[in-house]
DNA sequence: CACCATTATCGTTAATCGACGATTAACGAA
DNA sequence: TTCGTTAATCGTCGATTAACGATAATGGTG
């Protein structure tokens, strides 16, 4: 799959994410639950199951639903285990939206610009002037 | 807009981002037209206004959402100028995302893990066995 | 002033989301 | 087999989203 690379510049990227690609990522990680369960997963070193239920103030099925989502989304998977199910992250779902959110961060730093100001480009080049 | 701040700590690096931060900013990302409109910006480098409702094959009014949408998450900013609006990115609004989606690959690639699989640091401890 | 181009807003509709309780399904253990 | 634990699914509801056309607002120009 794609692999992670730090200086890559957007156009020259082999394959680019499609925008549904991207859209869906981040559509799965666009729920403060979804993002913390991320961080669960993060941060524990071993396998959780229904800890994810008590950490989050959610009704169990709730909190099914969210892994759902994030698991048709690749985000997370799932191992049965005895009564259990072992959720762990996978990272490689989110290298597209990494690269791609990478990718911006260094095309502006790149450039030395100051951000949220109109015409980029030309204000780096120091022809800053009427943008049409 | 109501804020929690049940704020789960995981790990004290020096501030981090809310979940509800993180999946607002996610959420504005959230659509295919908005991920391409943050590409339409990417790419020119001058600014644009209204070629961005050409370049989509959505309505004016749709469009307009679109970039409200993302303007209000700080994604994108406005200049008035002239009869058009002069959009272009503002990168800070998504360095909280970046980092951390970085900080997720990293640690993953920290510990030379693959991924998708049951207790990836018990693993990588040569620990394997069941996970509880 | 009226005109023109551009963008924002309004009002509506259909679809999706998020949450919950209740129920079902799996499956090891007693 | 039955029991107990855990997770997934179902059904429902209110809220939100996304899309559109129509309309309003903005502001320079003739």
């Amino acid at each position: 799959m794609v692999v992670f690379s730090l200086n890559t510049i957007q156009k020259s990227t082999a394959e680019q994410a499609s925008n549904e690609e991207l859209a869906a990522i981040a559509k799965a990680l666009a729920h403060p639950a979804r993002i913390q369960i991320v961080r669960l997963l993060l941060s524990r070193s071993s396998c959780i199951g229904g800890e994810i239920t008590h950490e989050l103030a959610l009704a169990q099925s709730t909190v099914s639903e969210h892994l759902r989502i994030l698991k048709t989304a690749g985000i997370v998977v799932g191992e049965i285990e005895h009564p259990r199910i072992c959720y762990s992250l996978s990272i490689q779902s989110l290298q597209s939206l990494i690269q791609f959110l990478s990718a911006i961060g260094q095309q502006y730093q790149s450039e030395n610009l100051t951000d949220g100001l109109c015409c980029p480009l030309q204000k780096s080049a120091e022809q800053f002037g009427s943008c049409s």
